[in-house]
DNA sequence: TTGGTTCAATAGATTATATCTATGCATCTT
DNA sequence: AAGATGCATAGATATAATCTATTGAACCAA
């Protein structure tokens, strides 16, 4: 069988991102005849018009599309196969990037990453605090290695393991009636002002779907940028909420006149978990650094 | 980042099948030197030693071992982005390669084809009938297009779709006890003389399951190499069976002087299911068929 | 319409590279 | 010690990739 060339893969990638054989030319460094003979070669090797020449610029064809679909994860692969073997040289080294949710990362990460930087010091750590959805981007772009992430969160081509559980704790002003209710149950919530954190956090969909909230019914539809101005809100008198118990333990709230209490049964809360690219060379990294923040969290109190 | 070619990549692989420069060139249908120099540049590219050159042959290094592995990978994908844009230029044409179970395919397959070639006469169907193991490994190596198996079955590179169940059914000599008990559950068969198919059978390892008998301690240690063989010994009088329901209906034993009959509660069997490997160019197609196999099963009695 | 502009295709020259033949240099065998 | 086996090296050659220069088509503005 007559495979194209790794090569050419690449231009036809560029050529689907750019739109254009000459800007695409110019992306991979080489002149548009080049790039041109290139497309016109691989169309010949797969018997099928890919791109579709067009006066203004290229666009792909159906066959096209999905051509550059397996070709951008080839590519992926074998970028992959080259770190892995490099990893292979020097294993543990290098830079690694390390997402985490923003709900998670200030109140994790500090506990954790001093151990890890005892145990591993040889390990260059580089963090970035970011929301899910772009933080699987990210590992799928390869701008990032791993991610803390709350699970389940299941997508193709990332791999997850779970490192343990994150209760979710009620919040409210000193005095609140709920405060003084004798049981508390997730669902004594709903029809309260329930102040949530804006739109994006997956902390936001938990506490929606751990309380049946209707959120477009709340009667304040106030949301918060971050936990730590939740809290504020929520001692300020505007309303109650939820706060991971991870959170709390790390000292949010402390200090601001608030009511912190458990559910009663059920109890509620997240899973916290890691995420990487799935055939991702540092994946063995990713896993240590997981059992890193899983033994951190087992260790609480 | 500098990639390697995946010609260089296929050299990698032959080398690794062959264990020797000279017959992996031989293989590629280049000269040793060509090889040697390629193996090199890769190893130059990839910063590390893949091959320990030895007296007698090559061998991998670790590190060799992990990139041969993705290299595989790599180049799976590419021969599928290639036939899939085949595939898209001629959609469900060319031969395509249907392997199923020895207990299934006699039985299954008369009635499901000839539905299916009328269906789709542009598709010229290949069968090979083998057990699960060798079906599997058939698709990882791209002889077959898609096999019918009894599920579950997981395997990384392998999807699968569950098309229906198929019942197991006692069978024994007309006169045998367990023809006339009243209640007939399958844990009655432990103890007996129960007759299975050879190794390699995932119908032996399913009745053992259901039965929750000790293969070892079996009292009579005899196998079949086939159900219609199995079927004649059970008549023999040699002892009892199982037999799939989807046979019986089929006409297995049909004239041979048996009793069959269903289990009382719980009902025993297995899924009977399709699959190909990820990232198949005809999974539209393996879809397709295990939809007619699915009709052809749910049309029974 | 007409002339300018944009963008891709083509032709032919020029590198770069892939591959070959021929040979050398070890190691193992007999 | 001589032959056989198996990989590395060197230099020649063929193949391919890429470049420059140009053409031709479609669009746009006057």
């Amino acid at each position: 069988m007559h495979l194209p060339t790794l090569r050419q893969l690449q231009f036809l990638c560029a050529l689907a991102d750019e739109k254009s054989f000459s800007r695409a030319a110019d992306v991979c460094n080489v002149t548009q005849p080049t790039l041109s003979s290139a497309i016109k070669e691989v169309e010949a090797i797969l018997g099928v018009q890919l791109v579709e020449r067009e006066a203004r610029g290229a666009s792909l064809t159906r066959a096209g599309e999905e051509t550059v679909e397996r070709a951008r994860a080839i590519l992926s692969s074998a970028a992959d196969l080259v770190s892995a073997a490099h990893q292979a040289g020097a294993p543990l080294t290098g830079p690694f990037h390390l997402g985490a949710i923003p709900t998670l990362a200030p109140y994790l990460l500090p506990r954790t990453l001093s151990a890890l930087r005892s145990g591993h010091p040889e390990l260059k750590l580089y963090l970035r605090e970011d929301q899910t959805d772009r933080l699987i981007e990210g590992l799928r772009n390869r701008t990032l290695d791993a991610a803390l992430i709350a699970l389940p969160w299941a997508s193709s081509g990332i791999e997850t393991e779970t490192l343990g559980d994150d209760e979710f704790l009620f919040i409210a002003p000193k005095g609140h009636k709920l405060s003084r209710s004798k049981k508390l149950s997730p669902e004594d919530l709903n029809g309260e002002d329930v102040l949530l954190l804006e739109d994006g956090h997956c902390l936001r969909d938990h506490a929606i779907a751990a309380c049946a909230l209707s959120p477009s019914a709340s009667p304040s539809n106030i949301s918060a940028t971050s936990l730590a101005t939740l809290v504020q809100m929520v001692a300020g008198g505007l309303g109650i909420s939820l706060v991971p118990k991870i959170a709390a333990e790390a000292g949010l709230g402390a200090g601001a006149d608030l009511n912190v209490r458990q559910f009663d049964q059920p109890l509620i809360g997240r899973q916290i978990g890691i995420a990487w690219r799935a055939g991702s060379p540092r994946e063995a990294e990713a896993r240590m650094i997981g059992k890193s923040v899983k033994k951190t969290l087992a260790a609480r109190a």
